[in-house]
DNA sequence: TTGGCTATTTTGTCCAGGACAAACAATTCA
DNA sequence: TGAATTGTTTGTCCTGGACAAAATAGCCAA
């Protein structure tokens, strides 16, 4: 067994966290946190558990904390802001309803104990039960909410989340086929895709449901299009709307060029919507961009997209 | 719509090529390609001109030429060089079956033609009348091959690639999805991934299909599972093989390193599988693992397995 | 010729440390 | 109270140097 904890290099430690390799040296600079040690070659080697340090701070970060605040803090610190509310709760992203979804628990339980078998039972028979919707809406939604929690306090297995995320999208991409079988040819056409630094497609997936159930004709590229490859493909596929799947995984910054460039170079008779972790720009807004932070307004948006064609 | 030709940052240039800041700023100073403009504070701004030029660069490098030969190069002559059979065309990642298999080509024409509904249409028409297996093995096999051809020449838009791989995992997942709800508890049990650095699943879910038809338990953990979190799992779903999934995309090497590290640290009972484009290190033999370049195989080594075991 | 070994070039990534605009917080003034 | 000003924080960009890993060329034996 070789160095089983030399450390991983700058540019692993990026793609693990988001965090780019500027900013990692920079806080090192500033902060004094990460101090990695060094390679025979002089390269910082991060250890497991800064890193497992640095996606906390990231997290609460993302949640509307500022580096000289958390950067550099213990970890026991950071859990103790991670834990109870944070501080100042930016939008709580998916978490409007403070409904009791009591049951979704059950879900997180099974995963916990590694009855992958089982959770896929309890998610096809929730889905019977309650149909797609519905399914989408109360249990996923919520339980996504509820392992970014734990996730967030380290209180779940990086494979957990791993096996979850496979499973749920096996459950979606069954619904959408089985949907798509049944599809009639209509409008609006939507584009679904994610940006190049975004490579989460849950919520592209959920959104693409609420999107099909309502009558839009969706086409998903998937998750990191380059900005010029969707502009190509709208114009190919004839789409009336290009939606665009967030989380607060990479700063706003990012979302938000992306997005003005994406614009730019739009036709204006296309619509761009913006979903997922957008509510943290939602002050600022970007000129021609809907934001549709919660998968519940889709149907009301399609309403409106539908009436302005008139 | 601001300054429309003002040129991309170089962060931008980033996102829409996959070509890191750094490599970008290099090739400025060995090749005197790109040289972007300055704005006014001294920041590179690449023109929408020399962007397009680097992803033409991007792929022949994916093609395998080196940059030296093709950075810098006029436009004329890179589509020269990208238009006949590449140089030194990369091992054909999937292409040992030089079946006919012409019918595969009536896919792609849809495809090209961005005939989204006619593709699915006709893929669920090809699944129902020759069954699962075969639909894999004959049509998604031989389709990623050609794909792969057409891609590496230029003769396929990135979007067109994004929006083929998505309806094809949604066909999969949809398959599996039907799978799970009658599988039968049994052995072995399979733990499906890929190494962090590897961000291509498309591969895993057909492998995932042919060991689920052959009666082999699957948990899957969709891709890039950095190597400490397989181990974890393996342990905490009890599994008797590891399979990872492999292409073409990272050097042999990384592909060596992971493979080594995580067959230190599973049990010495767990079975390391490796399958995909792992034809290409052939040679250098990976002490305690089995290499399955072919799906067609799986089935095979799934015997030996239960043979193996008694 | 083939196959394996050692030099040599190529190439991506890393480093240090400086700079600066944009975002944010604090303060002042009407 | 609210708007404008000043100060601080913070991410990203810059230059230019360094070096290991990968690819290629050169070489020698079978």
């Amino acid at each position: 067994m070789r160095d089983a904890d030399a450390g991983l290099t700058i540019a692993a430690v990026e793609r693990d966290t988001g965090i780019s390799k500027d900013t990692l040296r920079v806080w090192e600079r500033r902060y004094g946190f990460p101090v990695p040690g060094r390679n025979p070659f002089g390269e910082r080697t991060y250890p497991s558990a800064q890193v497992t340090k640095l996606r906390i701070v990231k997290r609460l970060l993302d949640a509307g904390f500022r580096p000289g605040r958390v950067v550099g803090l213990a970890l026991d610190e950071l859990v103790l802001l991670a834990g109870p509310d944070a501080e100042r709760s930016a939008a709580p992203v998916g978490g409007g309803a403070a409904k009791p979804a009591l049951d979704v628990q059950v879900f997180l339980d099974l995963l916990r104990a590694h009855d992958v078998e089982g959770l896929r039972r309890k998610f096809d028979l929730a889905l019977m039960h309650i149909g797609l919707s519905r399914f989408v809406s109360e249990v996923i939604t919520p339980l996504n909410t509820l392992i970014g929690e734990h996730w967030m306090r380290g209180q779940i297995e990086v494979f957990e989340e791993h096996v979850y995320t496979d499973l749920v999208q096996t459950m979606l991409r069954h619904a959408l086929h089985d949907l798509a079988a049944r599809a009639q040819p209509g409008r609006p056409r939507v584009l679904l895709t994610t940006l190049r630094d975004e490579p989460h497609g849950l919520g592209l997936l959920m959104a693409e449901v609420a999107l099909v159930v309502e009558g839009a004709q969706c086409v998903s590229m998937g998750v990191q299009t380059p900005v010029p490859d969707i502009v190509r493909a709208c114009k190919a596929l004839d789409s009336d709307i290009v939606a665009l799947g967030f989380t607060a995984c990479n700063g706003p910054n990012a979302m938000l060029n992306g997005l003005a460039d994406l614009r730019a170079q739009l036709s204006s008779q296309v619509e761009l919507w913006a979903g997922g972790a957008v509510a943290v720009i939602g002050r600022r807004v970007v000129d021609g961009v809907r934001l549709v932070p919660e998968l519940g307004q889709i149907a009301a948006e399609l309403q409106l997209w539908r009436a302005r064609r008139l």
